[in-house]
DNA sequence: TTGTATGCGTTATCAC
DNA sequence: GTGATAACGCATACAA
């Protein structure tokens, strides 16, 4: 019966009592195996340099044997760091928030964090519930395009470090895209093709970066004599879009900026089903340059940012602690088929 | 000074210690307040029933006051849940996630649970990884086309509740679409419009619901007499689509039905690029019906699940502790522009 | 109904 | 370098 040595494998043993328990391998099982203390054990696995090689190595193979995990809330009820990054979206399906998301989870991976998610559904109680549920959990939050009073963001701020992104609100850090750069480029393309007249298509009411666009492009348009309105608020939507053509026919402009490229996409749908060309009537250009944008027919003019890098400097400078204020992110003018001459008076 | 009663405050006592020490005021706080026991605290705030109005009472009041929040990290190590669902997705950016993430992350924010995402990438090393960190810290995990092996997630299954989307493996829950109502209305489509000899573009090997797709395709074409080819695998990606046109040219069908829409898209572009006309030339159809399906030019056909819902049902059933395999998610086909008459031989 | 005592698994603070 | 022990915040079996 030599095989049977399995018997007298005190690993397996250790295992069996595991299983019996049903739960997982602890440091006392391990510490146990390898014939150290506990708190030899955390160490050896915790702190690299502070343990004699000879017993780290033991440790580490009796954990391996035993296939041994810290349980992260033992941990973090001890540490007070949980690990972990919520990220409060307004929207999931909005295309927008794809690389946004992208780009924080695998920032947070790489730092040994795990993304939690939360959706507000564009509503503010909803936003304000679901930081409330995140908060305890984690250790720094990311809010994208939140509708939050700045009050309550400060307030959470008190809390765990904040970071937002699209929004500024003082003394909080936040990730901006350089929406000048963009809006000189996109205004220059449209005054070159003859547009002496342009309507901003508003967000809602609560987004800042709308308010911000909107206040770069009145600048731009007045600096280059081109007529300007805004025509808002709107939902940041398809539907948004498709709903505010009335009032662009008359507004009788040449060409219109929305938004966002959602709502840019929803008018050049509207505008298709009652029969207006686009761009030869209309010209039409978006912001962010999501999935869909060149999908569309035309394809859409759009100043485009990178989303994913967005999302990784959101979390990387939640994580730093020494992190300043950088550069806005690039902006860049993507010209494709939504935008052309203007059509002749 | 009778405005200076803040400082005989009790409250504000507390608060000002808790604060001291950087923290959140614990069930020893909201106790001392309320002059009771820790414990009766813990019980008034978790089990409704089991304490007498008068003291529930002075505890949720005494717990308001201080913004009491219980410690989710202390509490899943006492109870060993987590109140939080793992979801592992393949590639974010992918628009069939949407849905997916929508519906599971409302469902799960109804039941109290956070829901924490990871990404493998299409990878299979990532998934691995990404799965060994989650798993410690969640009480349940949903597995969004995975790639691992069978015996892979038969392990992790030991350990957590699993339940898998577009995949079946022995043993194992999963949600799962009812792959064959939609082939067959697909199917019946095409030979309506007199497509004779047609194409299945695969997905990656390791996809199950490829394989299965194309079982059901082949099955019900050989019954109405169709001649169909399977060519792949392929990358589930525009790119992949892109890149098998070739291929498709080669195979001389009317007809190609894509393993997904953005496979679907990836082919009409690459199609459009090379001037051969959609459906004039060649009938093109997708699975999914993600966001940009219906912006494309044509408009993709395809075959629609609700995303949401299966995204839903995934963590409801995960959830539920007597739950049985419940009938597939309906599929059904939509019809749009992508789709025309066989051309003539 | 409420208080007492203990344990969850880990890290931190002491000793040695 | 390693061991013993306390502490993190909460829940629960047991007493009262």
């Amino acid at each position: 019966m030599t095989v049977q040595m399995s018997e007298d494998d005190p690993a397996e043993a250790i295992l069996a009592r595991v299983h019996a328990r049903g739960g997982a391998p602890t440091i006392y099982d391990i510490a146990e195996l390898a014939g150290v203390n506990p708190s030899t054990v955390s160490r050896a696995l915790g702190k690299p340099g502070r343990i004699s090689a000879a017993t780290a190595a033991k440790v580490r193979a009796a954990a391996e044997r035993l296939d041994f995990r810290v349980n992260p809330m033992a941990r973090a009820l001890q540490t007070g760091k949980t690990k972990m990054i919520g990220l409060v979206l307004a929207d999931i399906t909005n295309p927008v928030v794809f690389g946004i998301v992208r780009g924080a989870e695998h920032a947070a991976a790489e730092a040994g964090y795990t993304l939690v998610i939360a959706e507000s559904q564009e509503s503010g109680e909803n936003e304000a519930e679901a930081i409330e549920r995140l908060l305890p959990s984690v250790d720094a939050l990311v809010l994208a395009t939140t509708r939050l009073a700045a009050s309550a963001i400060t307030g959470i701020a008190e809390h765990k470090p904040v970071i937002l992104m699209n929004r500024a609100v003082d003394g909080i850090r936040s990730v901006l895209p350089d929406v000048e750069a963009g809006i000189i480029e996109l205004l220059d393309h449209l005054a070159g093709l003859g547009h002496r007249s342009v309507a901003f298509l508003a967000g809602p009411d609560s987004s800042w970066i709308s308010a911000r666009r909107w206040s770069t492009i009145l600048a731009a348009a007045v600096a280059r004599d081109m007529a300007i309105v805004e025509i808002g608020p709107n939902a940041p939507t398809i539907a948004g879009g498709r709903a505010a053509l009335p009032r662009v026919r008359a507004a009788q402009v040449s060409a219109v900026i929305a938004y966002n490229d959602l709502m840019a996409i929803g008018l050049m749908q509207e505008a298709a089903s009652v029969g207006i060309p686009i761009p030869d009537r209309l010209s039409v250009t978006g912001f962010d340059d999501i999935f869909g944008s060149e999908l569309i027919s035309p394809p859409l003019t759009t100043v485009g940012a990178d989303l994913a890098a967005a999302g990784r400097q959101a979390v990387e400078r939640l994580l730093d602690p020494e992190d300043a204020q950088p550069a806005p992110l690039p902006t860049q003018l993507i010209v494709r088929g939504s935008t052309g001459p203007a059509p002749r008076a």
